[in-house]
DNA sequence: CTGCAACTTCAACATTAGTTGAGGTCAACG
DNA sequence: CGTTGACCTCAACTAATGTTGAAGTTGCAG
């Protein structure tokens, strides 16, 4: 049973898949969110799961999160992930987001009930 | 029937009561997040919804929406907004916030389902 | 092999979202 | 009416998220 080895993808190959400039895929592996290893000479050489780590990315990145929150929320996806994987994490990212727009509501909810329209929790006495 | 004037609320006030720091609450202003009128001696004096707009943009910030954005969410929020002025510019946002949240989820669950679990609209012949 | 497109690093630049500080003015308490 | 804390503007700085360009290297097609 051989271990089949996945092609590896370079970095406009994954600047092409994943809709972004070469340049930021460079950037995306300094900050964590796709990992790389290097050919001999020194080139980068990203798995198939690189495109989609940086497309999810995006797509976090739109909701609010920041590359930082990005590149901790992939910290346990292993390498060559399987759907399961992805399952765990597109949970976790929507799970995170769904909290901030329940966040929202209830602020805005919280909001809009107020006597003033607009004074949750302040009510500072002297004014 | 007296036009009863509400009172004013210097950038410090603004600033305490929304959770920010002055010098945020003066880029605020700067970027049309809120507006203010000037005393004779030119310093900035807001009213009331001032504090409200900017936990609101804190907010929404939280979920990805870019200081421009929220100034163009307000920019039908008139002067001394009532009830509904707040509940129409907070419906908007939560439907803004919402129809990013679905499309998260939909090219989550279109990655999940594609053949190499991320080839979503890609397909380049030539590989 | 050779040549050239694509790669490398690094530094500088751009934009967004603020903060900090200098130098000067205002307002309101006493 | 004077003092003093809060205000004003402006410029410079920070941090995040990238882009651009220079100078040099690699990899692959022929």
């Amino acid at each position: 049973m051989t271990v089949l080895e996945h092609r590896t993808y370079s970095v406009s190959e994954v600047a092409t898949d994943s809709g972004v400039a070469p340049s930021a895929v460079r950037f995306y592996e300094n900050h964590g969110v796709v990992t790389a290893v290097r050919t001999a000479g020194n080139q980068r050489r990203f798995d198939e799961s690189a495109a989609c780590r940086i497309q999810v990315a995006k797509l976090a990145q739109r909701v609010g999160l920041s590359v930082r929150e990005i590149a901790d929320l992939f910290t346990d996806l292993p390498v060559d992930p399987q759907r399961e994987d992805w399952e765990r994490v597109a949970g976790r990212l929507v799970t995170e987001v769904e909290q901030r727009v329940r966040h929202l509501k209830a602020q805005l909810a919280a909001m809009e009930s107020g006597a003033k329209l607009c004074e949750i929790g302040r009510h500072d006495p002297a004014r």
